[in-house]
RNA sequence: GGCGGCGUAGCCAAGUGGUAAGGCACGGGUCUGCAAAACCCUUAUUCAUCGGUUCAAUUCCGAUCGCCGCCUCCA
């Protein structure tokens, strides 16, 4: 049973999805004015390793996650580079989709682009405004918040105390202060669609609105973001999605805790951000996956070289460990061994492990207890490779396939699983000279060609049943 | 000012009232001609502090301290 909390309810509930076996997921994507950052990659891996789990749990997803292609940073940053909007746009949604794919997200099912869906979102101001619940001012067409009484549901805010707030700014003709734009009148130079009400581009809000109904339904099981879309971006979603529909918006609110460095939150504004292309020439997407799901989603998670660097060597354990598997297991069968025992040893143990790794996952997607499972399945199998009498035999390599696909069964939920390629000839004839020198006691000759292994990128791991010669 | 989050070993990090997962590092040891990035073992009577509820609290309640955040664009 998986069970979910709800940002709307503060509360852990049982996923109950729209339709059996089906999980709805809208996800709110990039502004593509600038390359995202691992801030932002955040939500994008959390997100893309749930949707993964529910696939790999047996429950189908419709994944839908927007590009906001139009809005004022793009008309600033258009201005900055002297080049078109739409240039900008389509310069850093190519790279969004560049950067996901290093970072082995998958495409998600739909990446529906604002200015691509007007039509739909024109459809629903205009419900809003017959119904009275949205209104023309100076600037644009604003949705009344005083029309909506479930305002502040989300957030737990409360609308006289907001209204108190001096950040609100109260100017555009808006009638109340808390009244957030729908459609935006364009200035002269400005880019801009056709509409009922007057040249303009949309509000930021309308978009997730708009798509999420269209694609998904008007009511659906999950909308996911960043902690810091709740207010105002998600509570002006329900708003005018509800108000527009009449129906419940989104069952299951998810929201990721922020990534922050030095303690404090990474942001664009704050410039304290580094690229996710920046990291990816220094580290693999393996590790860098692994780094954002070894903390719950929901908390804070603080990047620091010293964490990534403890993260890079974990993965390299279990990497080690699964070509340990996988080399010995290609080479020839020797003699046959009685393993019955053990194999059906390590069946049980894959089987209550497998368990507890979905239990983990289950109980609010927690990621890190589920990596807790996984290093515990390494250390299994390192015991086994480590057993004395464990020859390579028939046997004994039905076993190792057994214990590297246990492994990789979930790892590959995460995506983090790694390559592994055969090593080269070149170094397993350099391992057997230098056996061939050890045996004859030349140990300075022998050095020196561990050192060339070494500087190759291999290392001789010794076990009872022989050496294996792994990938660093 | 309003609202919210966090504080668990040297560091990172789980913990669903029943007696502290896991990772990294350190230390000890093993294999080895030597060595190791290899292998094994060990490492929190204690969960920011102080009270309370309970047979039992890291978990629930209250207060205090510290850090961070949202209330403006932000994933």
């Amino acid at each position: 049973m998986l069970r979910i909390h709800n940002t709307l309810t503060k509360r852990m509930e049982e996923f109950k999805p729209v339709e059996n076996g089906m999980a709805r997921i809208y996800v709110c994507g990039p502004t593509v004015y600038n390359y995202f950052h691992i801030g932002n990659s955040r939500v994008f891996i959390l997100f893309d390793a749930f949707r993964s789990y529910l696939e790999y749990a047996g429950i189908k997803t419709t994944f839908i996650q927007n590009i906001t292609d139009i809005d004022d940073k793009i008309i600033n940053r258009a201005k900055e580079e002297g080049i078109g909007w739409d240039e900008v746009a389509e310069k850093y949604t190519a790279a969004y989709f560049e950067d996901c794919e290093k970072l082995n997200i998958s495409r998600p099912d739909r990446s529906p682009r604002a200015t691509e869906e007007i039509p739909a979102m024109i459809e629903i101001i205009q419900k809003l405004t017959e119904a009275g619940r949205a209104y023309t001012a100076e600037n644009g067409v604003y949705f009344s918040v005083e029309s909506f009484e479930g305002y502040g549901k989300l957030s737990g805010k409360r609308t006289d105390e907001l209204m108190e707030g001096a950040r609100v700014d109260v100017d555009e003709g808006k009638r109340n202060p808390l009244d957030f734009a729908l459609w935006k009148f364009s200035k002269p130079g400005e880019p801009s669609w056709e509409s009922p009400w007057g040249k303009g581009r949309p509000g930021w809000h309308i978009e997730c609105s708009a798509m999420s109904s269209r694609y998904l339904g008007a009511t659906f099981d999950i909308h996911g973001g960043g902690a810091d879309l709740i207010f105002p971006h998600h509570e002006n979603e329900i708003a005018q999605s509800e108000a527009a529909s009449g129906k419940p918006f989104v069952n299951y609110w998810m929201h990721a805790g922020y990534l922050n460095i030095k303690g404090e939150k990474m942001s664009k504004s704050k410039g304290n951000f580094l690229l996710v292309r920046d990291i990816l020439k220094e580290y693999k997407a393996e590790v860098i996956r692994m780094f954002i799901l070894s903390a719950h989603y929901r908390g804070p998670l603080d990047f620091s070289g010293e964490t990534i660097e403890a993260i890079k060597t974990a993965h390299s354990g279990i990497y080690h460990t699964l070509q340990e598997l996988e080399n010995y297991s290609a080479a020839p069968a020797a003699s046959e061994e009685g393993f019955e025992g053990l194999k059906k040893a390590a069946e049980e143990e894959r089987a209550k492990s497998i368990k507890k790794f979905k239990e983990a996952l289950d109980y609010d997607f927690n990621t890190p207890r589920a990596f807790g499972v996984i290093f515990e399945a390494v250390a299994y199998a390192k015991k086994i490779l480590g057993t004395k009498g464990f020859a390579v035999s028939e046997g004994s390599k039905e076993i190792m396939n057994g214990l590297a696909s246990w492994i990789k069964e979930m790892t590959g939920v995460f995506k983090i699983t790694p390559e592994i390629k055969p090593v080269d000839k070149e170094a397993s004839d350099l391992v057997k000279e230098i056996e061939i020198l050890r045996s004859e006691k030349k140990y300075e000759e022998a050095d020196v060609l561990k050192k060339k292994l070494d500087e190759s990128g291999y290392m001789l791991k010794f076990r009872p049943m022989g050496p294996v010669l792994i990938r660093k």
